[in-house]
DNA sequence: GTTGAGCGTT
């Protein structure tokens, strides 16, 4: 929703966009639209919210009418301290719904959702840190963006490490429900969260549900786990112990009606390959496997 | 009352 209450982005063409990185979780549009609108005419002011739990995710969109005013904004206020946090101010890269944005935050035309030309809106790194180079370049003040930089991406690794370490000690499956996917941080309080949240959701997302009754699918290769067409094989092959010459036994016993099915399917193979004599000979073999 | 390097409203 935007500032001025219409749902949905207003007035989206032929508009520049600013987004504001760094402002307080409690800052509203309300708080930014002064501030903002005395450099130019503002025509939105946008602050993503975080979907299932409405928190502000610490940035804002401020959408300009005229390009020049929107320049003079982020020379105003890129460094300047609201709310008791030093926000940045710089042109928006991506749009809403993938539009195209074009040097200096314009919003030129709405990307086509095929997959075949130009990328999607995948959160790959490459193109951002473009920008955020050449940003971060600029702007040489505040604590030093190389240390920072490790630090971040440290903590990044670390924190992806404790979480495969974490899944891994937890069964596997990697899979986040989509709705965690998008949230803002990593920090402490967002693992809290998410422990919580998957502690109250009925039957975690990750465990598979316990119940010993998981029917395998007899025509497909086994899931790895559970009950498993092989498992069948092991059975039967327990009937009849390795040490046993199975020509001794062959006759005491009945084979299960699968076991024979199975020679009589291979029997068929062979024969399409082999004369009959050598097939027959296989078969024994496998039989005697068996 | 928490978080923080993040690009979009249903």
């Amino acid at each position: 929703m935007s500032h001025f209450g219409r749902s949905g982005p207003p007035d989206i063409k032929d508009t520049f966009s600013l987004l504001v990185l760094n402002i307080t979780f409690r800052t509203t549009a309300d708080d930014l639209f002064p501030l903002f609108d005395k450099y130019g005419k503002v025509v939105d002011v946008f602050i993503p919210r975080d979907r299932r739990t409405g928190d502000s995710r610490g940035f804002a969109f401020v959408r300009y009418k005229y390009q020049d005013e929107a320049q003079k904004a982020v020379e105003k206020l890129d460094g300047r301290v609201v709310d008791g946090r030093e926000i940045m101010v710089q042109f928006a890269k991506y749009g809403p719904n993938a539009e195209r944005i074009s040097h200096k935050g314009r919003i030129e035309e709405p990307v086509h959702r095929s997959r075949s030309k130009g990328r999607s809106r995948s959160r790959s790194p490459r193109p951002r840190s473009d920008y955020r180079d050449r940003d971060y370049r600029k702007r040489s003040r505040s604590r030093s963006r190389g240390r920072n930089d490790r630090e971040r991406h440290r903590g990044r690794d670390r924190d992806r490490d404790r979480y495969r370490s974490r899944s891994r000690s937890r069964s596997r499956s990697r899979s986040v429900s989509p709705g965690y996917r998008r949230e803002r941080g990593r920090g402490k309080y967002d693992d809290e969260r998410r422990r919580r949240s998957r502690s109250i959701e009925s039957g975690s997302p990750v465990r598979r549900s316990p119940s010993p009754r998981r029917s395998p699918s007899p025509d497909k290769t086994p899931p790895s786990r559970g009950v498993s067409p092989d498992a069948h094989n092991q059975k039967e092959r327990s009937i009849t112990p390795r040490s046993v010459s199975p020509r001794g036994r062959r006759d005491s016993r009945s084979p299960s009606p699968r076991v024979v099915a199975d020679c009589k399917m291979m029997q068929q193979l062979l024969m399409l390959f082999l004369d009959d004599a050598v097939a027959a000979k296989l078969l024994l073999c496998a039989v005697e496997l068996l």
